[in-house]
DNA sequence: AGATAAAACTGATTATGGTCATGTTTTAAA
DNA sequence: TTTAAAACATGACCATAATCAGTTTTATCT
């Protein structure tokens, strides 16, 4: 269980900060920093943001993880990409003058801070090296789109678990992935049914070990093989 | 027929400009800009640059238009975004420090100038107007991908050919559309065999027009509902 | 702890769209 | 202007994965 308080936040303690966007800040920007932002608890399952809002600043994420979806025609998610400690999101519609194209919600309880727009952009017009770090962080997520999509158009459902496994691992670390089948299934972009069956063929060929809810990769090189370069 | 030589493109007098990220610029700016650049003539299917290469500058379309595209696996070009006269690519990996994801090749003779990685970088930091173009650039395109691979992952290739003509008729404008059946495919996300059964039955439906090579689209009002929302 | 809801799973069926094979037309080059 | 190559087109067939309908298991709430 999380600590409720957000008191406990700061962040000059705060470990998911040196993997972050402001992990290169020095002493007196961190006090700044961590004057400006307000820190909340959020359960499993609470949005952050909802497309087609404006956004009224960014996200930063002390513990927890974070889905980032679009919804198709029906109604169906589609996520896009899962945010983790350290990560900062929500910024791209501060640039881009639109209302959120993608949406936002917890996946499990979270501490999450939030830094207010006119701060943020005003951190931005006066550090150099935080507005090269977020140039350089948009300018990595559209190239790993590009992939993406043509992950999407291209591999089957088979392939495209594979990687997708791949990239949950990484995000999760040390721990057990830990997603509802829908999710997952909304990740890969299939039915659920066909992720569950799929899951079943890969626990059958001892790639991956089910837990219930949780999965475990014990076979990581097969998953390599089978999502292709 | 194109202008062969590139000495009759002048920053000053680019048409092109006005709806570029150099559009705001000033006189002495512009002049500057000029003198930086270089003008080149690029034959049809000529490539600007290459997946897996590092970037030594931008790229700045005159006129013309120019694909840009990831290959799969099995080799397969999947078109990411098609650039016309105006648009300026090739800095997204400049930014990341990353080799290039894309490649970029030109579809039509076109002009193209080039401005080099330091001189661009140079302006960038010397000018705020034009880095904060750049960072509404790659937020508005990142939002666009959000959007692009939603299509992919819940669309039928009926809808998602009905929302590339949408999308390739604001590109080509005036003109007609003006793609071989296989680049296509490949915006799309199918097969070529897929996309020529899929035109046939939108021109029997009069949607659009086939003038061998070349498409209009005469009831735009129907590609709207085929594509969903 | 028991009730209720949500999530996970299974089977049968169907349709979408990919692949292969082959012929025709268009384009570009000699 | 002929010829070769590329692009376009069509038919037949098949595989993948979606949908639908239903059961079982797990989680959540009182």
């Amino acid at each position: 269980m999380l600590e409720k308080s957000h008191k406990h936040v700061t962040c000059a303690t705060c470990s998911a900060r040196k993997n972050s966007l402001f992990g290169t800040y020095g002493e007196s920007e961190v006090i700044d920093l961590n004057h400006e932002k307000m820190c909340n608890y959020y359960k499993k399952n609470q949005p952050l943001f909802i497309e087609g809002s404006f956004p009224r600043g960014v996200f930063c994420l002390n513990q927890g993880k974070v889905k980032v979806f679009t919804r198709g025609d029906e109604g169906k998610e589609q996520i896009i990409h899962i945010a983790k400690a350290g990560d900062v999101i929500g910024f791209r519609s501060m640039f881009s003058g639109e209302p959120y194209k993608v949406s936002a919600s917890t996946l499990e309880e979270s501490n999450i801070c939030f830094i207010g727009k006119d701060d943020f952009l005003l951190m931005m017009d006066n550090n150099p090296t935080l507005r090269n770090g977020i140039i350089k962080e948009l300018s990595k997520e559209l190239g790993d789109r590009a992939q993406f999509i043509t992950n999407m158009a291209q591999k089957s459902v088979r392939e495209r678990l594979a990687f997708s496994l791949l990239i949950l691992a990484d995000i999760y670390g040390e721990e057990e992935i830990n997603l509802t089948r829908e999710d997952m299934a909304n990740f890969v972009g299939t039915a659920t049914e066909t992720l569950i069956r799929l899951l079943k063929d890969f626990k059958e060929d001892q790639i991956i070990e089910i837990h219930t809810r949780k999965l475990l990769i014990v076979n990581r090189d097969k998953l390599l093989r089978i999502a292709g370069r």
